[in-house]
DNA sequence: GCCGTTTTCGGCCCGACTGTTTTCAGTCG
């Protein structure tokens, strides 16, 4: 949550980049303890600047040599080695790293060899023949770096989509991939899977005993612009809007594991992994199977050639993860919390958060209709939508006036008030809220006037405008909102449209210790291009004991559906039941309005 | 650099694909 934390961990991952060109090599463990070491630092609640050198070397990822690192950092403000590593190699070898097909080793083969430290330079090697002369280099290598430079620049590597994006495509090849005859199973992994707010690229995995005609459809898709690589069981391709999708094709048997292993996080795998080793079984992405002892001395020799490092033996789980997990000795892990930041440990104990689930959603309290502008369906419709989706609950959040373009006047919001309670009346099957979306002026102030914002059943505030002002501006303005008596939730926090904008920016703990405090509900916001409170303030809030609803911002009976994305979002902040108050029933939903109404005044 | 139901040294996750190699290194995920 500090700062401190997040400058630390950045200087860790700098610090693990450096020392990878410095070793020539990504398996370099120092590299990899930098990157633990930096996680650690980031996932990390208390701030590392208030802690001495022994307390941080006793956490998990950190050891001596690092906790001494950091001290110095807080101390000093620089750190020695990290000073000494910039130095020593400049930041044109880091931009060069970054170049798909180069790595460490290529990378200091281009400097040792050429003198080549920057992308000018090794553009020049390219055109004047130096590259393909290199030793273990070529012209198709030539060729291939050519290409990479020219196509995607420095940023290839590290540039990502928004899960909004890249999910819709990654559904339609799914889907796609379903209809190859042979195919028993098909589903994407990787982080659009954990529902990451972006994904490097997309990982689809098909189980089927015959690879070739999925290849075939694959590449045959009409979104690939290009094949990047194809072997027997791996595809890679480019979309036409540049993003990577890598394919893997598994026996049936399998899935199970090429899930686990597709889905990660790397991080996540690895403790996996680790664990599976300690109990004699190695995993990979075909299966959970026994580790069998390479062959000793005598027989290596008498086989004359190096013995594999290791064979596998009986399978001991591989159809289904809840079966890999179970062998493992730990709870199955919900794929939107397999981060490596706690949930190993918590799926040993069995303490994994009872997360919220689409099926335990019963309300949904931020939706529009026709009646301001944006909306597109009317409210009968709207509600019949919402009966259809089986919820008992629903409330109607038109846009308030001060909203200009699509705003709603005080009478029309007492006429829409009055064909509601008709409605409920004469269906009977669904509990109807009338309330707004007030909009969060710059200084805090709400739309209509106090006494008439109190004859609402529910009051959406939220941020529409200002989104650049200080941090101290805009926490003061939401949480003026947040203690408002009338209002009883604060909608997409942020204001962050994903692509598109950056969100507000706030000190989370204020604002979320005045929603604890008050009771007033932060949002989660369903809408893709949102997921708004970030993940990481859910999570910050449900320690903090802050109570949240999932909603969908429905302009239209069809995005009554986005709450499947909100959910997901919402599990990945770790939101239990207990504190996502649309969950609960309708009699504790209200009791707990009503509760929050009356502290407040 | 970190870590320990194979504890203070000797390990450290696993495999596919590519391009350069005659059996493998580098890169990637």
């Amino acid at each position: 949550m500090a700062r401190t934390n997040d400058e630390v961990a950045r200087l860790l991952n700098e610090l693990a980049v450096l020392t990878e060109i410095d070793e020539s090599s990504p398996q370099a463990f120092r590299v990899r303890a930098y990157q633990n070491a930096a996680r650690a630092v980031a996932g990390l609640s208390r701030d590392v600047a208030q802690m001495s050198a022994s307390e941080l070397a006793d956490v998990r990822g950190l050891g001596k040599s690092t906790a001494t690192k950091i001290r110095e950092y807080v101390d000093t403000g620089t750190i020695g080695k990290l000073e000494q590593l910039r130095d020593k190699h400049p930041v044109g070898k880091r931009d060069l790293l970054k170049i798909p097909g180069l790595g460490p080793k290529g990378v200091e083969l281009l400097s040792s060899e050429l003198g080549v430290t920057d992308l000018d330079g090794l553009k020049a090697a390219l055109a004047d023949g130096r590259i393909a002369a290199l030793p273990g280099m070529g012209e198709k290598t030539a060729d291939n770096l050519r290409e990479a430079v020219e196509r995607s620049g420095l940023s290839s590597k590290e540039q990502r989509v928004p899960l909004v994006d890249a999910l819709p495509i990654a559904e339609r090849i799914v889907a796609r991939l379903r209809e190859v005859p042979g195919v028993v199973d098909a589903a994407y992994a990787g982080s659009a899977r954990r529902y990451r707010d972006d994904v490097g690229d997309l990982d689809v995995l098909v189980a089927s005993d015959d690879p070739d005609p999925v290849t075939e459809a694959f590449v045959s898709l009409p979104d690939v612009a290009r094949t990047v690589g194809s072997g027997g069981t791996k595809t890679s391709i480019a979309t036409h809007d540049g993003l990577g999708v890598d394919l893997r094709v598994v026996p049936p048997a399998s899935f199970g594991a090429a899930l686990v292993y597709f889905t990660g996080s790397k991080a996540h795998n690895i403790r996996l992994r680790q664990r599976a080793l300690k109990r004699g079984w190695t995993l990979n992405e075909y299966a959970l199977a026994e580790l069998v002892d390479p062959p000793d001395d005598a027989d290596a020799e008498a086989a004359d050639e190096p013995a594999p490092a290791a064979r596998t033996g009986d399978v001991v789980a591989a159809a289904t993860e809840e079966d890999i997990y179970a062998a493992l000795g730990l709870a199955w892990v919900p794929p939107e919390l397999r981060e490596d930041d706690g949930e190993v440990e918590l799926a040993e104990t069995g303490d994994l958060p009872d997360l919220v689930t689409r099926e335990a959603i019963r309300g949904d309290l931020h939706d529009h209709t026709d009646l301001s502008g944006d909306g597109k369906d009317p409210l009968e419709a709207m509600v019949e939508g919402a009966v259809e989706r089986g919820l008992d609950y629903l409330a109607i959040t038109d846009h308030a006036e001060d909203l200009r373009i699509n705003g709603v006047s005080k009478a029309a919001m007492l006429d829409q008030r009055r064909q509601l309670r008709d409605l409920e009346q004469r269906r009977g099957d669904i509990t109807l809220l009338h309330g707004a979306e007030l909009n969060i002026d710059i200084d805090g102030s709400l739309d209509y006037d106090a006494e008439f914002l109190a004859t609402f059943d529910w009051l959406v505030a939220s941020v529409h405008s200002h989104f650049r002002r200080p941090v101290a501006e805009q926490t003061a303005r939401v949480v003026a909102a947040i203690r408002h008596p009338s209002v009883t939730a604060i909608g997409h926090l942020s204001g962050r449209m994903m692509g598109k904008r950056p969100g507000i920016e706030l000190d989370i703990e204020q604002v979320l210790d005045a929603a604890a405090e008050t009771g007033t509900a932060i949002e989660v916001n369903s809408n893709l291009r949102r997921k708004d409170a970030t993940a990481e303030v859910i999570r910050e809030g449900v320690r903090r004991g802050v109570t949240f609803v999932i909603s969908t911002d429905a302009h239209s009976v069809r995005e009554l559906d986005l709450v499947r994305h909100g959910v997901h979002h919402a599990r990945r902040g770790g939101l239990t039941h207990e504190r996502c108050a649309n969950t609960w029933s309708t009699e504790r939903f209200l009791a707990w309005r009503d509760d929050v109404r009356t502290a407040k005044r």
